[in-house]
DNA sequence: TCAAAAGTGTTCTATCTACACCCATGT
DNA sequence: ACATGGGTGTAGATAGAACACTTTTGA
């Protein structure tokens, strides 16, 4: 029997146009060369899994220090050889997202709610991940991750909709929010347009926290 | 570089004694030779890391068709060689374990509250673990997996209340449990001793059910 | 002065918590 | 008759859901 290959893939999120996306790149290999797939790569064993999981990050984002979870673990994605593929999802504010772009086929976002078919079985992690995003949203402060240091309420709470796939009432939200203490107000106002100017907040912690 | 060791590791769990007890084997090769640790092995790529996980289990306990779940992959627990260890818990009930016993050093039951010091980080994988189950004991059927077929509901929080290392109050425990839906009155009645009999219930379904 | 988003409280309902007495059985 | 565990209800507290008007700004 050979000896089996472990791969990283990531699912990396942010929130572009208000909406969850997902960044796909084109598969530069056989099988399923040229189709949509998730990013990942061989392991070589020269590092931990999650340090080869956020190396692939940066390479595609250019951005680090984010938030980086593993999802789980499959064994023979693809079914040419023995394999495990070890997913992790990861949440980026687009802001510090430089992708790469130089090339044939570019990477690109792609928003969760409609995806293509994509490579092996990549629909079904990323619908794991967002599974999982929306279960952690709940009780801890994962959504720091999609967000910039200072925020609106309503920046926070778009994201919120935007994961969850519903609408949420703005003054059940801002006491959910407030009274958890994952934010705190920075007593700063944001300007932006002809209406009442609007507080900008911080998350208290930007390391996971768990209610 | 060499390439990479695949490895299945199974924290298995069960009620003993009113307590709920981990399933440890010693090692029978080296590093760590004749410690206690985990039940595992190494993957060969002939079949899913499920079935691998599922095939360990019922070599130690002769028991199948329980609870299985996959926890977490780590890399190089083992740091003599690039390595990956995909972690499963399984629940399986007491009742129908057998034990290999005609061993040098045959596998035996620990406390999860009183670990001896395993080898690698096996005290981490299990203390995941054990987080894990009291998590998913909160919304989730999955104590099917530690009780027989027909219960009380004394047996049912002595489980509970064994994960969750905490006392519960017999009244609302009861109520909580009847209105979940997840179990259900089976008409009959265990005579146990001198006093009123016990009513028997069943899970609703023994398949995994979220709340 | 108007349009656009921000900010703010109260009521109702459902859920969780605390708590004590009677019941059925075997010895 | 007594010891042992099984079975039951209520009141108070807490958390979540529904819901509409006033404020501040830029144009």
């Amino acid at each position: 029997m050979t000896p089996p290959v472990v791969a990283t893939i990531v699912v990396i999120f942010a929130m572009i146009d208000g909406s969850l996306q997902v960044l796909l790149v084109h598969r530069s290999a056989e099988p399923e060369r040229g189709r949509w797939a998730l990013p990942g790569g061989r392991w070589d064993g020269s590092m931990t899994l999650e340090e080869a999981a956020g190396r692939k990050l940066v390479e595609e984002t250019g951005a680090s220090d984010l938030y980086l979870e593993q999802l789980f673990t499959a064994s023979n994605l693809d079914a040419t050889q023995p394999s495990v593929a070890v997913a992790y999802f990861a949440l980026v504010e687009q802001r510090r997202v430089r992708l790469r772009s130089s090339e044939e086929w570019p990477p690109a976002w792609h928003r969760v709610d409609a995806l293509p078919a994509l490579a092996f079985r990549n629909n079904e992690v990323i619908a794991q991940a967002v599974t999982r995003v929306r279960a952690k949203l709940e009780y801890t402060n994962l959504a720091y991750g999609l967000l910039p240091e200072r925020f609106t309420l309503r920046q926070l709470q778009t994201t919120y909709e935007a994961i969850l796939g519903e609408r949420l009432d703005r003054r059940n939200f801002r006491k959910r929010m407030l009274s958890s203490g994952l934010i705190a107000p920075t007593g700063e106002l944001e300007r932006a347009g002809a209406h009442r100017p609007a507080s900008l907040y911080r998350f208290t912690s930007r390391e996971p926290v768990f209610l």
